[in-house]
DNA sequence: TTTGACATGTAAAGCGTTACATGATTGT
DNA sequence: ACAATCATGTAACGCTTTACATGTCAAA
């Protein structure tokens, strides 16, 4: 699959940069979809180099600390837009460890439960409220043509999913405790 | 983390069975936000029978066919519900091929995009109709004492998601194509 | 001078998929 | 007879994380 490869060999489309430029961009931009340590991108710009998707060249950062600017080259480029173009399927879902406890949850108390959804929903509320604060990088809604477009619809999807986490946490929530209150009220 | 031990657990604390029922468990109920392979279930259930965690009896099906017929033992349901008890923080969004391909997608004609976009909404229409029939073994909404309750809540999550997925992709089609009809009416 | 960011690598271990391998049972 | 499903395992490979390991640079 070499999805790493196509992550890498995208971003190095856009703009020659470093290993460590490169491993920025994992925890910052493609955050919301992609991610890999320094450990794994470096052996893998080595392995790329050898296949000749790209090249780099030694600057000097100060008075003798190097970094490797890596560019893509056309066989790179060429790799990169013929993965791109390919129509691959829906992947399966996601692994989602919280939901494997949701499922399992009545084997909790009540309390427990709905502390486990409470926090939860904490969380995510504030994944989302980072989301919207990234949105007010972009002026307006990018037009069709612009390359900020893919960086717009990503965001865009990342904040629909973090609402939609959050109404269904909510959701879960209400269904926890539907009828405590009576019963409690009655039992009391 | 051991992630499966834990799946494998909460399965068998349900009902005692077989390596090959469990896999049958990770290809339904649980395919919504988890999966294993049968190579790597019976590893796992040689491991966890040797940590103490379950047992098994052998039976025959027909006349000489054996299975192990896998029962968790009371320190493995400890350890189950010590992991459930235990509040783990949100884990970080996973990786996402698609959303991958959509933030380097203005590298694609305008056609490509749209014909991705397309493509994927179909796939994910499917999805939900397909969770939605599911939907329908449920005889209206369990109640908070019900061990139904956490799978009827995981497909609820299931659903919302799949909706949240499909208004996307509708979005980012209106995004994609959003000046091409002024563009074609004028240009042509 | 010390802290944090910059900068690059390797090693070990765990997790997951695909492929290899075998054989019984049931229904057509 | 044949196919599909039941039933259980191992091996090889690749991906990912955590830990190990080293050293520079800039700012407080």
């Amino acid at each position: 699959m070499r999805e790493l490869k196509y992550a890498i060999l995208g971003l190095l489309n856009q703009k020659s940069m470093s290993g460590y430029e490169l491993s920025a961009e994992f925890g910052s931009a493609l955050n919301e979809f992609w991610s890999a340590k320094h450990s794994q991108i470096y052996p893998e710009l080595k392995k790329l180099t050898q296949e000749g998707m790209i090249t780099f060249e030694v600057a000097i950062s100060g008075n003798v600390l190097q970094k490797k600017i890596y560019t893509i080259t056309d066989a790179g480029r060429r790799d990169f837009l013929e993965w791109l173009s390919e129509d691959q399927p829906m992947s399966s879902t996601p692994k989602d460890i919280f939901r494997l406890r949701v499922f399992f949850s009545n084997e909790l108390s009540d309390q427990q439960r709905l502390t486990m959804f409470e926090s939860h929903l904490e969380q995510h509320k504030l994944r989302l409220s980072y989301l919207k604060q990234q949105m007010e990088k972009f002026d307006g809604t990018p037009d069709d043509e612009s390359p900020l477009l893919g960086d717009y619809m990503v965001l865009t999807g990342a904040i629909m999913r973090e609402e939609t986490t959050c109404k269904w946490l909510k959701k879960c929530i209400t269904l926890s405790s539907k009828q405590d209150k009576e019963y409690k009220k009655t039992g009391d």
